[in-house]
RNA sequence: GCUGGAAUAACUCAGUCGGUAGAGUACCUCACUCGUAAUGAGGAAGUCGUGGGUUCAAGUCCCAUUUCCAGCUCCA
């Protein structure tokens, strides 16, 4: 006999050879209808698992991100198989479970489309229905390379190679087909119940992309249609709020064929949002101690070989003429380091004068590969809310926080900060050309920052091989309605550059010392910014970031005069006002200013004239009824002061 | 850069087997002078992304190229 302790501290004796659905069924019949998986001693295993000696076990289900992740992972086997049945000659790689589905990567002699998606999706189901029992076993490295040779696989064959010797492979086999796999798995195909093909996509065999291109299958299974039909209507729902079409709609920006890829044109309205965004940023950072620099946008190849971009980023950047028969070869600015440390360099400095805090609205080039634009998020030309602080050892950990309060308190203005994770950058030690500096540096740049994120209980992620060049950094990561993440705000401890460009202060003691430097941005760059902003809200934006925050609305051509005068009024205050002078109806007027999303439509007709009046109706909550323009005035002002959301 | 998809009026899109370029919205004109999400009538608007090719004939087929979209890789 066996004891089993389950989740609650029930323990329960089972003979022995029951595997785990067996404890399930004898716990309940419920649960063993709704368990996909379960953590056995803390290791999530199959529930076709038969425990050996006394375990504790807890029993996962969809609630379970593993249990989700067995389901879809088994999903995944199904797709490969149907795959193998449909197209006999592809070539299996790797199909893991992924945050909302799953994937499978082939390699396929033709490309797949659409139709082949439907039809490979139609013999998923076939496969479900079949309900195929999933068995598990073992073999050796040897046995296990002899079978993926035999079956053709050689992208399995690889991946088994680069296993020790005396390893030990689980394979999973479901009918006429058969994948190495380390599980779990559920146990049979019927199981499965609403599943979905959603697109193919290209993607590198070991995501390096020396190697050859695979087709990536992206899918996704729910447990209950009606649940597959709600996860596809949001994601539906998300993509309305793609910042790439709902700021086209609402002509914040655009584009043009023959300026080129990654390079916006931002409209008035895209304009003034960003200028508002700017004012607010410069205003806020001079009020707490930073002061302005104002640099060139290219400099010589000179600068960029002292910072090292010139040997760790020259694809990065717009370079003009040829270093071969150029007397000079300039380059447009990826970074604004090198230029504002040249205005620190201006002067000696003494260790009375630190921190020394350099902010700079700073525009950006950088010759991103033409795969990589996308809307706003990802450009060619952009400009960040950039500053470099240059302070001594003992007012690091205190600038640091500094800086990052600075970012959480803009994004808690924005409304973005609930949606934030954090991001350790970290280099990757097994990849040193891409950095500079020694071991010894980036372990001391690394544990000075682990240190202060620790101190502060910043709840981060690791992300190896994300650090910049030349240090690490803390990501404040974002993910936009895609699901994609990107890097919205970064904070950067760098203690390189600093001896590279001798940069040094003179110290109490009389000794000369480089600084520390951290690179840092407030708000990120503008047009990411805005694009997340723009999906955030749904083009819907708080009054004090819209770029119209009042639409005026005569009810007929007999009120233009007094709307004039009310717009005016309100434009005199600073308030952005547009007035619809359209020889329309008010209905009419209404739905269009309703669907540019304008904060608040001011309605004035007959009795609104003869009162000093404005009928209010807000984008929000509909018809508020009449005020004094004065009252209205002031409302607004409130709210736009306050940046209420 | 790579894989796949797309590009037709200002916008959203239709255009079958290769045979005279279509709709709705927006825009302009006229009438209506209107009270909280679309008044009616009329008009103008397209080198079918660009450049080649095949064909009696190309929006449609082929090649190249630019841009856009998704993903990969890369990155703020």
């Amino acid at each position: 006999m066996i004891k089993i302790t389950l989740k609650g501290g029930d323990a329960k004796e089972f003979e022995q050879g029951v595997s785990l659905l067996d404890i399930a069924k004898d716990i309940s019949e419920g649960l063993a209808r709704v368990c996909l998986a379960a953590e056995m001693d803390g290791k999530v295993v199959d529930l076709r698992t038969v425990p050996e000696t006394d375990a504790s076990v807890n029993f996962l289900t969809w609630d379970n991100e593993e249990g989700r992740s067995a389901y879809r992972h088994t999903a995944s086997h199904v797709l490969a198989q149907a795959v193998k049945r449909i197209f006999p000659t592809a070539k299996l790689a790797i199909g893991p479970a992924i945050e909302n589905g799953f994937y499978y990567d082939f390699e396929f002699e033709n490309p797949v489309n659409a139709s082949d998606l439907e039809q490979l999706e139609a013999e998923m189901k076939k496969i479900i229905k079949e309900d195929i029992a999933i068995e598990r076993f073992t073999l050796s490295r040897a046995e296990a390379i002899k079978m993926m040779e035999e079956k053709g696989e050689p992208y399995k064959v690889e991946l088994i190679q680069d296993l020790p010797e005396d390893a030990e492979l689980s394979f999973y086999r479901q009918g006429d087909f058969c994948d190495l796999c380390a599980g779990p798995h559920l146990m049979s195909t019927g199981k499965l119940k609403a599943v979905k093909l959603q697109y193919t996509a290209g993607a590198y065999w070991r995501g390096d992309e020396k190697n050859k291109m695979l087709t990536r299958i992206y899918g996704t299974a729910f447990p209950k249609k009606s649940e597959l039909d709600a996860y596809l209507e949001q994601l539906e729902e998300a993509r309305k709020r793609d910042h790439n079409k709902l700021g086209r709609e609402l002509e914040l920006f655009t584009t043009v064929d023959s300026i080129g890829q990654g390079l916006p044109i931002m409209l008035p309205k895209g304009a003034k949002m960003m200028q508002i965004l700017q004012r607010f940023v410069e205003d806020h950072e001079d009020a707490n101690g930073w002061v302005r620099t104002k640099t060139p946008y290219m400099a010589k190849s000179d600068l960029y070989k002292i910072s090292g971009h010139w040997d760790h980023y020259q694809d990065g950047m717009f370079i003009f003429g040829d270093e071969e028969k150029d007397k000079e070869v300039f380059a447009l600015r990826p970074m604004t380091c090198p230029f504002q440390y040249q205005a620190y360099l201006n002067r000696m400095r003494s260790y009375r004068d630190l921190p020394l805090r350099y902010g700079e609205t700073s525009t950006l080039f950088r010759n991103e590969a033409s795969g990589e634009m996308h809307g706003l998020i990802r450009v060619r030309q952009f400009t960040i809310s950039e500053g470099h602080l240059m302070c001594r050892p003992d007012q690091l950990e205190e600038e640091f926080k500094n800086c990052l309060e600075m970012a959480i308190y803009m994004l808690k203005t924005l409304g973005l900060y609930e949606d934030v994770s954090y991001r350790f950058s970290q280099w990757d030690p097994n990849d040193s050309d891409k950095y500079i500096g020694t071991v010894e540096q980036w372990d001391e740049a690394q544990n000075t920052m682990a240190k202060i994120l620790d101190h502060l209980e910043i709840p981060y992620k690791v992300g190896i091989g994300e650090a910049a060049f030349y240090g690490p950094k803390l990501d404040i990561q974002i993910k936009n309605v895609f699901g994609k993440e990107d890097t919205l705000i970064t904070i950067q401890i760098d203690q390189m550059l600093a001896e590279k460009f001798g940069m040094e202060y003179v110290d109490s003691d009389g000794s000369k010392k480089n600084p520390y430097i951290i690179h840092r941005t407030s708000i990120g760059c503008y047009e990411r910014t805005l694009a997340l902003l723009i999906e955030k809200y749904a083009g819907a934006f708080p009054t004090w970031l819209a770029p119209v925050q009042v639409k005026i609305l005569p009810i007929s051509e007999h009120y233009m005069d007094y709307a004039e005068q009310v717009e005016k009024e309100l434009s005199a205050a600073g308030i952005r006002v547009e007035v619809d002078y359209r020889n329309e109806k008010i209905g009419y007027k209404i739905r269009e200013a309703q669907l540019e999303k304008v904060p608040y439509m001011l309605i004035v007709g007959e009795k609104e004239q003869a009162e000093n009046a404005v009928a209010v109706r807000s984008r929000k909550e509909g018809d508020k009824g009449a005020m004094k323009l004065n009252d209205f005035l002031a409302e607004i002002q409130e709210e736009i002061e306050t940046k209420a959301r």
